[in-house]
DNA sequence: CATGAATGAGAGTTCATTCAT
DNA sequence: GATGAATGAACTCTCATTCAT
């Protein structure tokens, strides 16, 4: 019996970890399958039979793993999440000056959203219908915000940025600016030379912070 | 029998106006209705059906004036259009200072995007759903930051604002960064005092621009 | 929600067939009952779900099987063509008199013909419809035609037959004639008895082709 | 409210003729605008609003002439019929000669079939689909046969033609055979040339009547 | 665990016909 | 008579989900 999606009762308990080996080939072939199926026609679009099909199993193996479209999206997200993480850069830069830390985030955010520009554009779009997708989505997007507004924070105590702004808000707005301006270029495609972009992005953040000039301590 | 679809050739562009004040009367009706079930149901979720009882109509009354959910979507739109545009703030204020103006579009922008803000989640789904309905945004939104660019430059030439920047890029990350914090704060409910939004953002936007320093001429 | 027709890209060529006893049972069950209501309501009105009442199967399977009533309805013709097809009367009769020959072929097919008169009008009735239907059927009367047009030829290189008749032309227009009877006759009713019938089509026959004459050859 | 059309209750009396000089223009504005669709468009796919719509009328005006679809298909069909009569053949020519009085309605028929092809294409549909339509059609050309049968009863009296023959059988059958090779060729367009069509025709009718030969009398 | 056919609620869409203006 | 907007019954088709094998 078909039921209209979204009428998310109770938060079904996630299924258990395939036990055999032939459980655990199944499930990553509808995963794999899911994402070229989700790239291929977008999430609307696709069809719980089109995974199995691409993954070449029964329509009815699909319930032995996932309870909707919901949940595959969720795991297929999942699998992307490392590479668009920018963690320890300063770390692994062995750098501390923020136009170049500034710069490499930049760069690496944009070159990896560029990298997977269809996902990112799925990501978008199920933002807008999934609403706890797109909790998650602006948990996570909360606490990159933080990472940054604690660094802003740093360099106005050090007397390195102008010590009017918000951090917090200056860092949701510098972020989420970077963040637009990849959605424009890789999936509105937007005709902006990728090193222009980043060059003029990083004087953006290096001017709206004063990071070149003099500051009084707060 | 219902026929099948598309066996009728052409493309019908657009049902012409009603000719007669009743008809008028009924495809207002419907397009306020629809407003009405769009702004409650969701965009997905909203039936034709839904939309032609709320205007007390029947149901086929709805294709004597739209062809389907994405057109009356599109006219709902069109309806909202005026409160969303900022024309000539200049003239209007009477103001030449960038900073005064600057505060003007921010404010008025955050303003009616505050005053439709289910509206405006609306359109972004749909961006996300209709390539036509997000190609007509984003080619509105592209008018938009021509006209910002135009500003900068404009600045720039008067030596009032950096002129390292390439100003349609930084016209469009800037326009781009105050969008995504109203959809932050008026649609995902980001915790942000209004004032203290719209003074970071003005903030931002000088400090970017270096408005309050000297620059020599390009 | 109902998707809008012809979005979902190709022309799937023709249903696979079913992979399980079951569904061969099921596939069998709506043709038979498709044939049951089409001889019942004609091609027109009979309704899918008219169709999977009578098979005692969900509506939705029928979609599992075939894509539009076009569909089944040859699947329902494809099922009746043994029966009217009269091959190597010759052969199977052992017999080379022309006489004896049309005799047999004539009365076989007017006699199939009454045996499945309503499925005759309902063939002739599609083929004014459905222009693929027709385009079928023109091809098979074409083969049968060429078929009579060899054993005139032959006829008359035999100097049996008038020398003068286009073999083609009078194959196609005596065949034609046949057939033509037979829907007076078995589905508009004209009152005429089988047996006379039968002995004046021969008779017309035998006299187009002046079997029982001299000839010259050619 | 929409009826299901072909549930004939009763046949209702036709409208009456216009009264008034716009009346009538109006009610033959859409007879031909109806003639148009229908060729253009098919019984079954032609709208009554595409009737009107070519008309210049509005759709309500429809009703003020004709009750269906039906009714105002009789009114084309009706417009046509002087075309298709070949009368008095014999007093026309002035000849006695059956080879050529059948030459000559062989001819007419073959000639007027092809001016009036789409239409009679048209008749043949409408006769598969309504049987009112059907039967008006069915007396008309039995009118049309025993006119034949009488043709050649008086020829196997004067020891003209094959005694053996039933008339009305042979009339039916051989009438038959030139309807149903005009069909073919005309509608669906069997390449045949037109002289050798009617000589083959003529030669079949000759032959199956035995015109040539010494009859003694029945 | 895998299979794949069966299910069926429910949305979209058409268009002959009516009737107030 | 003419107009043309409104009506609404009726039909098709989809696809998530189940379950017997």
């Amino acid at each position: 019996m078909a039921k209209k999606a979204g009428s998310r009762a109770a938060v079904e308990a996630a299924r258990p970890a395939p036990r055999s080996p032939r459980g655990l080939r199944t499930r990553t072939a509808l995963v794999e399958a899911a994402r070229t199926v989700f790239e291929r026609d977008g999430y609307l679009e696709a069809r719980i039979t089109d995974i199995t099909k691409e993954a070449g199993v029964a329509a009815g193996s699909f319930y032995t793993y996932f309870d909707s479209k919901e949940e595959i999206f969720e795991a297929v997200a999942a699998a992307v999440q490392e590479d668009m993480l920018h963690p320890r850069l300063r770390e692994r830069l062995g750098e501390d000056d923020p136009l170049v830390l500034i710069d490499a985030a930049n760069r690496e955010y944009l070159l990896s959203y560029k990298r997977n520009a269809r996902l990112m554009a799925l990501f978008e779009q199920v933002a807008q219908i999934d609403d706890e997708f797109r909790e998650v989505r602006r948990k996570r997007g909360a606490a990159f915000v933080r990472r940054n507004a604690k660094m802003i924070r740093r360099l106005q105590d050090a007397g390195r940025a102008d010590p009017e702004l918000d951090p917090l808000i200056a860092a949701h707005a510098l972020s989420g600016m970077v963040g637009r301006m990849a959605y424009s270029v890789f999936v509105l495609n937007e005709r902006i030379p990728f090193e222009r972009l980043v060059t003029t992005l990083n004087q953006i953040w290096a001017n709206a912070l004063e990071l070149d000039r003099q500051h009084t301590s707060r």
